[in-house]
DNA sequence: TGTAGTGCCTGAACCGGTTCAGTGACCCCT
DNA sequence: AGGGGTCACTGAACCGGTTCAGGCACTACA
């Protein structure tokens, strides 16, 4: 099948290249006759614009980019991506924007050039920024750069921003957490958060202790990593010798962790919940399969995924920023938690 | 920052487009002297040639899609195809081709409609497609819309194909997993499958009867869907009344669905591996953890991923047909089959 | 000394769309 | 009858690269 092209359509019509992009597009200029008869011959062709060609004269791409630099480790383990990425396509499908992937370890330069290539080539039309750190340098790369961004848990806290982003209100997710163990008797747990340098690790570990204060309690801070390891290796380092006070629940990061506290538990031989109660910080089939299932917080990472992408669209639709905060989360209980 | 063309190279060297082009993309024409000098000026304005225009004047969009079309259920709890995604892109990013995504239900017809639309606009310069079907349309649809594409898991049975694919040799796989519970002593065995719709599911259900007529055993086959629910509802309508001869070992298609065996057997009351063995036909991390570990074969996804994405590179690059056949999988042997 | 060959470089066409300035035709108003 | 406005449409420029045909200077060879 020989390609057509607009003047193929122009041709065949008698009429200009410039009235065929007119119909093609819903601008004026064109009769409704006209436009119809473009309209029925492109579909009668099967005949689709070149999004290269396209792209070139209107400089825009078409598409957006989003950089996964994760633990290889980490990536194919982390249902959260999944389902966030399934989010991200239904919205831009929706707005007829592709989705262009790419997944680097977890080495910051790495997606750096990544980014400045995208920039320097206008290969996407704006980006999905993911896991906002402490002084994190991408928001002035990307400003830098002219390349349009959504910060995917943005700071919550400043009042309106240089940037759009959706936000989360850690410390209300933190309260649920805490007072979901105070009523159920707990006075000393430990949290086991992800690295520090992570923006809302901090927020959370602020809220974790915030709360806990208020009602009394006494925790013990952990900094893990999200992997299986992790998790193994703080439940072995905080629980192997009880002392006068024991921890009597584990707070996790992440589902990952959450798993491996589980088996560490298993391993020094201290019953769950019993002895020692689990909450997750993200829920997923891992937290619902693992016996005791696991109590865990719904984070419902494709709706988030869903909302900073339509975040993207409207940015580089009406280039104003916005920020958007995520609806509270909500504690699945399950029997990890259950009253002792 | 003004953007930089390859005129604006040119102005500043004082000399042709052309002269440009050719050092940029390292073909003769222009002397070392020359070259050196653009490449350094381009390095130094940090300036990409714009791909967009590249793409028009190379009719080449330098980028391949894949339509991941699941259930919406099942996308965001498959590691799978996490990994495999993983896999691809590290080929990709090798031949400096980007990754275009899409995701759709389970319906053929978004599937169809996204392989025309790409065609159409010369979004893509091939595709990659999963999951081969019995009389699958999709082969002739992209042949018709001459979209280069490869297909993950081809059947091996054809000799020279007229398409790229990797091969899986499902009857050694099966092999490897009857002649397991054959030594442990199992003699009447379940099989809960993926669709017949798919032929994968097909080569394994005839490997797993061959294998086991060899061996005199018994194979009572069932339906799934590869959903936790199919799995569960499988063990609870084989398992549930026993009668003369019980079943004393399952093998699931997926492992959702052995998870979902597990969660059946529990409710029934089955002691696993004692009264029935499970095995996985894929390896996750839902198999190590879960209790008792799920024997799983390993089918390094990750691997396959990559080696699917190399095989459309060189397809693209030099237009031939290749088959390329996966290692045999191996079989993690854990708990659930543990010797009784 | 004429000429064929080679190396370096250039102008211009081309890829397939979008968009601007301009041209008639037609209607309305005074 | 003449001036102004709207409507449908067109030619040509443009987006930013790639590539072809050809020009010029210089060397090599007969």
């Amino acid at each position: 099948m020989a390609k057509e092209t607009i003047a193929g359509l122009a041709r065949r019509l008698g009429i200009s290249k410039a009235s065929v992009s007119y119909a093609l597009n819903g601008q004026p200029g064109v009769s409704e006759l006209t436009r119809r008869r473009v309209l029925d011959l492109a579909e009668e062709l099967e005949w689709y614009p070149s999004s290269s060609a396209r792209a070139l004269s209107r400089s825009r791409a078409g598409a957006v980019g989003m950089v996964l630099s994760a633990d290889p480790l980490l990536i194919d383990t982390e249902p959260y991506y999944m389902a966030m990425l399934a989010g991200i396509e239904t919205a831009l499908a929706a707005g007829d924007v592709a989705l262009m992937l790419r997944m680097v370890g977890k080495d910051p330069a790495q997606e750096r050039a990544t980014y400045e290539r995208w920039a320097g080539e206008r290969k996407v039309d704006g980006v999905l920024v993911f896991d906002h750190l402490h002084d994190d340098p991408r928001p002035a790369l990307l400003d830098r750069l002219g390349m349009p961004f959504v910060l995917h848990g943005a700071p919550g806290s400043a009042g309106p921003a240089a940037f759009s982003g959706t936000t989360t209100d850690h410390a209300v997710d933190a309260a649920t957490i805490v007072r979901h163990l105070h009523d159920l008797g707990h006075r000393r747990v430990a949290h086991v958060s992800g690295p520090r340098t992570f923006l809302h690790e901090e927020e959370r570990i602020g809220g974790v202790a915030a709360c806990a204060a208020t009602h009394g309690m006494e925790v013990v801070p952990f900094e893990g990593n999200y992997a299986l390891g992790a998790g193994h290796d703080a439940v072995v380092s905080l629980l192997r010798d009880p002392g006068d006070r024991p921890i009597t629940a584990v707070v996790f990061g992440n589902d990952l962790m959450s798993m491996g506290g589980l088996l560490a538990l298993r391993e020094l031989g201290l019953r769950c919940p019993e002895e020692v109660a689990l909450v997750s910080w993200d829920d997923s089939l891992h937290c619902q399969l693992a016996s005791p299932a696991v109590t865990a917080l719904s984070r419902n990472p494709g709706m988030q995924g869903r909302v900073a992408a339509e975040l993207l669209l409207a940015l580089l639709e009406t280039g104003t920023f916005q920020t958007r905060p995520m609806p509270v989360s909500e504690l699945v209980v399950r029997a990890s938690t259950a009253a002792g």
